[in-house]
DNA sequence: GTGACAAATAAGTCTGACTTTTTCTTCCCG
DNA sequence: CGGGAAGAAAAAGTCAGACTTATTTGTCAC
């Protein structure tokens, strides 16, 4: 699952990210490269290519004279998949999964739509596929099936889109529906009136149904981010 | 305007990263530290830095005995704020520009409707000002104050969205808007439609008019896609 | 107080030697 | 003739030390 931890460098960034993405080095605070190195146990040499790395990631900055210095939140790259991956795994979980599904709310739908107008004919038999895939596992607790399907799914819809960008949150939606099943609270058996829609929406894209399909999704998100108003509600 | 260009690691991503992203070296080229140091005239540990940087960007891959190789596009962090400038900049900006503008029709809509949530007064006040600016700026050919407004505008919709994965796309945003009015043609005036639809927003906002924020947003977003089809028609 | 000069500091750079992993080659045995 | 094991080769990975350079800070004279 992890990408990075290879090499020794990698075995650093492991460790440093998640804790400046986690706010224990606040916004400003310095860090001294041969102190880190130091710290690490490693050389010079691979503290430097660690933090040129945190540094493209704009999670700090580095200058002479001055040191490391942490940048504020606002200004990290946080589309990428690493840092999404180190917020998700700290304290900022609640928050970047909201974050997140929002991101969702306003991709989806729209990445449905250009679906229904570009996907291929074998893409649009994986999505029924996955829809068929995701009914059969929708009672008695196959929540794992059905996470599967469901990844599976909205990954079909995201790469049918036909837009690079779209397709590149295949990922980042992969994370927020584990996440769901496996973080949250997650007794019960999936909704049933979602399990629907998703076939809906498979129907849609067959259809060439660009409105209906974007619709559809629509609702799929609403209610994910209903879901995070009950779980976490306020603000 | 650029981030990267400090101290000599930079300059070879200067370089490296534009044309890896323009595709002169097609996935699955190798690439070897040392030779490329020569190349570049630079040391070793330096070279190291820039190829581990665009290995954190997905561009490349590092492996023993084998060399750097180039990843499949399909891979790369698109994302990523300095692949999207340099891709800006190569032979891919069409197909970039066009990825950024499907995606900002996707985005600024929901964020616009959260804006009219959460706006602060302050906020309000900046989006009316920055549709004045435009007002003010739509007739005889003053298009760099125009441009300079309308990017702001876009910008408070994303930061009072509230949304921390909305705000960051303000960069793409002005990148987008700016390459509209300096690479691409514009002799004339913007449309006064757009320039109206946008006082709207800004009302629609202050009014706390979710529905009617969002509505109006992909009014222009769809004026944007059209514009697209207009200059560079077909798929 | 202001401006210039000097010292301190930490990142930046280079070099060369060494290690480790992975792949290719070769060669022997079945 | 095929296959597998041992060895060689290649390139990244690691480390240590010396040196350079930019930037800040502090001091002193004016």
């Amino acid at each position: 699952m992890s990408t990075t931890g290879r090499g020794l460098h990698g075995h650093v960034l492991e460790t440093l990210g998640p804790a400046i993405t986690a706010g224990e080095y606040p916004p400003g605070s310095v860090l001294r490269t041969d102190e880190l190195a130091q710290q690490f146990d490693v050389s010079r040499s691979v503290m430097r290519e660690a933090v040129r790395v945190l540094e493209s990631m704009h999670l700090v900055e580095s200058r002479r004279r001055v040191g490391v210095t942490v940048r504020p939140k606002s200004e990290w790259n946080v589309y990428d998949p690493q840092v999404i991956r180190w917020r998700l795994a700290g304290a900022d979980r609640p928050h970047q999964l909201r974050s997140l599904t929002v991101l969702r709310s306003a991709v989806e739908p729209v990445a449905a739509g250009l679906a229904a107008k570009n996907a291929t004919a074998e893409q649009c038999a994986e999505l029924t596929e996955c829809a068929l895939g995701m009914v059969a596992n929708s009672r008695g607790h196959q929540l794992e099936g059905y996470l599967f399907h469901d990844i599976a799914f909205h990954r079909v819809i995201l790469n049918a889109s036909g837009n690079e960008m779209f397709a590149r949150l295949g990922d980042v939606v992969a994370e927020v529906l584990a996440g769901r099943t496996h973080h949250e609270v997650m007794f019960e058996d999936p909704d049933p009136a979602a399990v629907t829609l998703h076939v809906q929406v498979a129907e849609a894209v067959r259809a060439r149904d660009a409105a209906r399909a974007e619709h559809l999704v629509r609702e799929i998100t609403v209610g994910a981010l209903q879901e995070l108003d009950i779980l976490a509600p306020g603000k």
